[in-house]
DNA sequence: CGTGAAACCCCGTAGAT
DNA sequence: ATCTACGGGGTTTCACG
C-alpha cells in the first residue's frame, strides 16, 4: 500500500476528529473535495482504514480501574472456547495469545478494585483450562495512540 | 452521569461509524435531528464522548508484530522522564505504570520481530533507569473493543 | 489524479411547545 | 427535552481534462 503527502494528511485530520468535513480537509490540502473522497474511497478499500469510531471515556462511566492479566491454560484447554467464554465477559476488551510466561494476556476494565477481585474471582478463575493468573493493575497511564503516520 | 436508551443507541451508532449523519441517527431513534445534536453535546461536554477517530488497520502499513513489553525500572529512575524518553519511540502506543512485577507495562507494533529486537535493543534498553525487561508477543489477537455501554 | 457543477442531504441554531 | 423551519454548507456523483 502506498500513500503520499496528501493521503497522510487526509488520515491525520481524521485520526485527530473523524467528524471534520472533507471540505475543511479539502480547504487545508488545497485540493477539491472530490479528490479527497475519491482518495478516501481508495483508502477505505485499500483495508488500511479500519473504521471510524467514537471513543469514550470510561471514567466518565465510573470504569476508573484498567489491568492487565495474564492467564496460564492448562493443556487441555481449547483456545478458541476460551476466547468464547473470554467474549462474554464483558470487562474484558482484549485479548492476546502471547509468547512467553502467559499463554494469554487480557486487558479489562473494571470498575473498581472490588470489580475486579470478583470479576478474576467468579468469572476467569471459573474458566475450564485456567489453571493460574498474574494481575497488573494501571496505576496510571500516559501513552495511547495509533500507529505513526 | 446518567444516560438514557436514546444516549446509548446515539453511542452505538457512532461507536461504530463515527461518520454517521446525525440525521441517519435521529431516523433510527425516532426523534428529531435537533434533539439528537442537543444530547450530543450534553455528552460532549460530560466528557464521556473523548472524540472520535479513525481507525488505522496497521496491518496495512506492514505493522505485523504487536508486543507487550514489562519494564523494570530501578530506583534512580524518574517516571516523568522516562514516560518523555518513550512518547518519543513511535512505535510505543500503550505506557501504563502497574502494579506487579514490572514498573511500567508497554505496548509496541513493529513491522517484523526482527523490527522488535532492534526497537527493545537500541532504544527500549538504551533509556536511563532501565535495567530489564519481559517481552510477550501478540501471536494472535482475538477481542479489541471499548467499554460496554 | 484532478476539476467544477448539480443534486441531494446534513448541520446548527432559532424560536415555539 | 422535544419539535419544525431555515440558511448555510457538506457529500456524492458526474462528465471531462
Amino acid at each position: 500500500m502506498k500513500i503520499d503527502g496528501i493521503d497522510k494528511k487526509i488520515i491525520r485530520s481524521l485520526v485527530k476528529d473523524a467528524r471534520v468535513p472533507i471540505l475543511s480537509i479539502a480547504r487545508d490540502v488545497g485540493i477539491s473535495g472530490a479528490a479527497i473522497h475519491q482518495r478516501l474511497r481508495k483508502l477505505e478499500k485499500s483495508k488500511l482504514i479500519d473504521g471510524y469510531q467514537m471513543k469514550i471515556n470510561p471514567e466518565a462511566l465510573g470504569y476508573t480501574t484498567i489491568a492487565f492479566v495474564g492467564v496460564f491454560l492448562d493443556t487441555t484447554a481449547v483456545l478458541s472456547s476460551i476466547i468464547k467464554r473470554l467474549k462474554e465477559v464483558r470487562e474484558v476488551v482484549e485479548c492476546h495469545y502471547t509468547t512467553g510466561n502467559f499463554t494469554i494476556f487480557i486487558k479489562v476494565l473494571c470498575k473498581d478494585n472490588e470489580d475486579l477481585m470478583c470479576l478474576l474471582d467468579t468469572k476467569i478463575k471459573m474458566i475450564n483450562g485456567v489453571t493460574k493468573f498474574e494481575t497488573f493493575i494501571s496505576l496510571n497511564h500516559q501513552i495511547d495512540r495509533q500507529v505513526y503516520i
